[in-house]
DNA sequence: TATCAATTTCTGTTTTTACTGAAATATCGA
DNA sequence: TCGATATTTCAGTAAAAACAGAAATTGATA
């Protein structure tokens, strides 16, 4: 496969960025590569582009698959698996942010609960009870809030970005 | 120092989610530690509290510096560095945001605009023209809004997230 | 300015993560 | 069912990150 200087230069940036987004560089690079391509690649091309191991490819395709970023088709009389990854990059942003959500957040939340509501809990001095406290309900509304978001159709969400910071008219 | 079972149970999952928030075991721990405590404490006391040498802490003090998640102050008569963290978990929430945007995030939008204002840009077919220019959109749009929010009080804030997902009346 | 406590920096080690290449397994078609 | 191709798994290696302990530096005080 041949890339163009744009597309390496994206590739190459949501490699180095990946580690910072919590994947490593031969998974975002794969997804990357799907993305400005815009149609299926099969294994081995992605290998050969992205001059790595065709097995770091295997274990790459299925992280990405538990990211829910990428699927496989098939190409008629073609055994091989072709992957594909969305179009649309506010299908992309919800995909992620939900699967960081679930990842990064939800366990917090649930310990945090799990602590408030231990019996040992009245023991701690109030004001440690405060925070604590105060940190599950952050975490709580935040989350709640994002489903709620996450629910909207990407045009509802793009309308809610371009509100920005007049929402606060409405909640006076 | 002792801690109780709460304090522990809050510190290691803190430690343990760390890694997935972008920073290592040790500077999380140490994070959750000041936080639960809610009263600074020099360098020795977190190496004692959390087991971890001093040289450890020295290192994990400056990274959670430059994260902004906490100051130093000192006490009459003591020459030790003393560490503390707001107790205010909105304004640690605003904060990690911040940061996070600021490096997870606006390189990215950086590279984006780099690219879609490259010469070579018109060359790329022109549906990968739309995703890309889309995706810069898209951060453009989060990044601004972002920005917006981080402006608003926590209380203002607060008020955004219990209206959720009811702002679509607002949008449309 | 010598001393001592506090902190940082450095070097080497351990641990973890990422990756390669080979072997094993699966899958399709003849 | 055999053989070819595709995919996964596994074992070992390489690279990166986290950490410990020692050495060096800083900075206050006597």
């Amino acid at each position: 496969m041949e890339l163009t200087d744009i597309n390496r230069r994206f590739i190459l940036h949501w490699g180095e960025m990946g580690t910072a987004w919590g994947v490593n560089r031969t998974v975002a690079q794969i997804h990357a590569l799907l993305f400005v391509h815009g149609r299926p690649l099969h294994a081995e091309e992605l290998a050969d582009t992205l001059n790595v191991a065709r097995s770091n490819i295997s274990t790459s395709l299925k992280e990405l698959q538990s990211w829910k970023l990428i699927h496989v088709t098939h190409i008629m009389g073609d055994r091989r698996d072709y992957f594909e990854t969305s179009a649309s990059v506010w299908e992309l942003f919800r995909t992620v942010v939900r699967e960081r959500k679930q990842r990064e957040f939800d366990p917090t939340t649930t310990l945090l609960r799990e602590l408030v509501a231990s019996p040992d809990f009245d023991k701690e001095p109030p004001d440690a009870q405060d925070r604590i406290r105060e940190t599950m309900n952050l975490m709580n509304s935040l989350g709640a809030w994002a489903d709620e978001m996450l629910r909207l159709s990407p045009s509802t969400l793009e309308k809610v970005l371009k509100l920005g910071a007049n929402i606060q008219k409405f909640v006076r």
